[in-house]
RNA sequence: GGCGCAUUGGUGUAGUUGGUUAACACGCCGCCCUCUCAAGGCGGAGAUCACGAGUUCGAGUCUCGUAUGCGCUACCA
């Protein structure tokens, strides 16, 4: 049978970190193994699912490059009826029972304490077969429910026996039925399915073979067999994968995290899907020691390269070396600290974006991000896709190099394209403000660069150098003043490279206009 | 409370059937390069492989226990 996964987000929130890795390896093992990759949105809770979360976790995978999906969406709310006589069938079937027992409301905020509490004080010799209308006749349960008694549906767990299954993580499961409850599967008001039910009964009948999903799902994986088997249907194979944590071995939450954990953060933030999706992949999995040295090594010929590229792995060669074997058991921790700037998410992803924006795509490939990107900050020209094509591309070419993110090339990079950049106040006073004999040698030196032909890196430094050996100054002071007259910065490409990039009359028009600034 | 899962430098990881000085990447520090900042090159600090026993000639690798963290335990998903 082929390989069919499905990635099943409830709509409660943005998407997350974690759900864009769950979606991530469902996605890469369809892929590669020629499997279908589905989508179901778990919307099942009215309350919380909302419809712009369905489109904010639409977007998310979308900019990942992952809504592909080979079939129509599936929204499990639309199933509820199917749901609910999987259940009916069951409680015909005596598989599962109607419980009369009146809805019992818990206190929702400290529900896991509650939970705990209760537990506690019930101590260690919990029966869950104790129910009273377990064994209730099948004509006085009928009785009861025709004449208008509200019933919840349970189902009937065996006493005696173990829950046992082969995770392709965790490995051998197993589990007392003693332990498991006999779960509801339909709440009494309105028979509402719950989760346990409708995940099931949309997994068979989406067909689904490999369940990958989030390690929080494992020891519940035992009450989901018992309804596979309730309803006679094959049990797919289970890949749980390890939770992501925050910084100290806390849960990474939307609550306490913040934006941080959404993905549109990045998507706004100006980085680069394939190098998220690079990231995301290394969290929780990782190649083989020996396909790290074979992405080392070309043919038979061991060559010089780059240690680094066993990690930097386009989303093809992430297709290529996935495997469910490789998935790492132990939780994983996503790096940041909130209280610094420059480390406002993690360390590896910040470089893999910058490692992807300068050397692992190619200009043809980065050309339209930034296309998206200055068109949204109000840069973009046709030109630069007509006239001024050249020029466009060996300038975003020779920036990138020290650049980050997308968003830098409208920030940092501003002054390349446009005449309203701002002056770095440091820059200032670092480069311009120091020398007061700039307010004339950089008018001096604007009228120098106005005359150099042609105009060209060896021009320009030329012209630079001999001016300064005139004036008997240092080239460097004329260098770093240069760069902040002409990019407001103190930091950037070498001055040559700029003078060329911003172009003759812009650059002789700076130099003067930075004189006042001195 | 019960059950389950995990534990290799700050972070992500490698570590073949147990075998000499625990490897790589990110980050950090220093030097070189240099017109700045990156990049790059070179070098460095940082792990008694959570702890304690056991098996063994020998354990990060096997067994047990402890601790810690996390998950599940709901008429939430």
């Amino acid at each position: 049978m082929s390989i069919r996964v499905r990635f099943a987000p409830s709509p409660t929130g943005y998407l997350h970190i974690g759900a864009a890795r769950t979606a991530l390896f469902n996605w890469l093992y369809a892929r590669s193994r020629g499997g279908k990759f589905l989508l179901r949105v778990e919307d099942t809770d009215l309350q919380r699912s909302t419809e712009e979360s369905t489109r904010s976790i639409l977007d998310g995978l979308s900019w990942l490059g992952l809504a592909d999906y080979d079939e129509e969406i599936v929204f499990q709310s639309h199933n509820a009826d199917a749901h609910r006589a999987a259940a009916l069938r069951l409680v015909a079937e005596g598989k599962a029972y109607r419980d009369f027992t009146p809805k019992q409301e818990r206190s929702d905020p400290n529900i896991k304490q509650d939970i705990a509490a209760r537990a506690r004080a019930a101590g260690d010799t919990v029966d869950q077969r104790s129910n009273p209308f377990r064994e209730l006749s099948q004509e006085e349960s009928e009785a009861r429910a025709a004449a208008g008694e509200p019933f919840a549906v349970r189902l009937k767990v065996a006493r005696e026996g173990r829950s046992r299954f082969e995770d392709a993580v965790y490995g051998t499961q197993e589990r007392d039925y003693s332990e498991i409850e006999d779960l509801v599967l339909l709440r009494s008001e309105g028979l509402q399915p719950l989760y346990n039910l409708s995940v099931v009964v949309d997994d068979i009948s989406m067909s689904v073979t490999h369940v990958i999903r989030g390690q929080d799902h494992l020891t519940n994986t035992h009450k989901q067999i018992l309804i596979y088997e309730a309803l006679g249907a094959p049990v797919p194979t289970f890949a749980h994968l390890p939770l992501i944590l925050a910084p100290g071995g806390k849960k990474l939450s939307k609550r306490t995290h913040g934006e941080i954990v959404s993905l549109t953060t990045y998507r706004d933030a100006g980085f680069i899907p394939a190098a998220v999706c690079n990231f995301l992949a290394l969290l929780g999995w990782s190649p083989s020691g020996e396909q790290l040295a074979a992405s080392l090594t070309s043919g038979n010929e061991a060559v010089e390269v780059d240690p680094r590229v066993g990690e930097l792995m386009t989303v093809s060669e992430l297709i290529e070396n996935f495997s469910l074997e490789r998935i790492h058991r132990n939780p994983a921790t996503f790096n940041f600290d909130a209280n610094n700037p420059k480390r406002w998410t993690d360390d590896k992803l910040l470089w893999m974006n910058a490692e992807y924006l300068r050397n692992v795509l190619s200009l043809e490939e980065l050309l339209p991000m930034v296309k998206a990107e200055m068109e949204a900050a109000g840069l973009w020209r046709e030109e630069y896709e007509a006239e001024r094509r050249e020029w466009f591309e060996r300038t975003i070419d020779l920036i990138r190099q020290r650049f980050y993110t997308l968003k830098d090339f409208t920030g940092q990079g501003r002054a390349y394209f446009a005449d309203d950049f701002e002056y770095d106040a440091s820059a200032v006073a670092k480069n311009l403000k120091k020398e007061p004999r700039l307010r004339e040698l950089l008018p001096a030196l604007a009228e120098r660069i106005e005359r150099v032909e042609p105009f060209d890196l060896a021009s320009t430094e030329a012209a630079l150098r001999a001016f300064a050996e005139e004036t008997g100054v240092k080239a460097g002071l004329l260098i770093n003043a240069s760069r902040t007259a002409l990019t407001g910065q103190s930091v950037g490409p070498s001055m040559f490279d700029v003078f060329v990039a911003v172009g003759r009359e812009r650059a002789a028009h700076r130099l003067r206009e930075a004189a006042r600034l001195v």
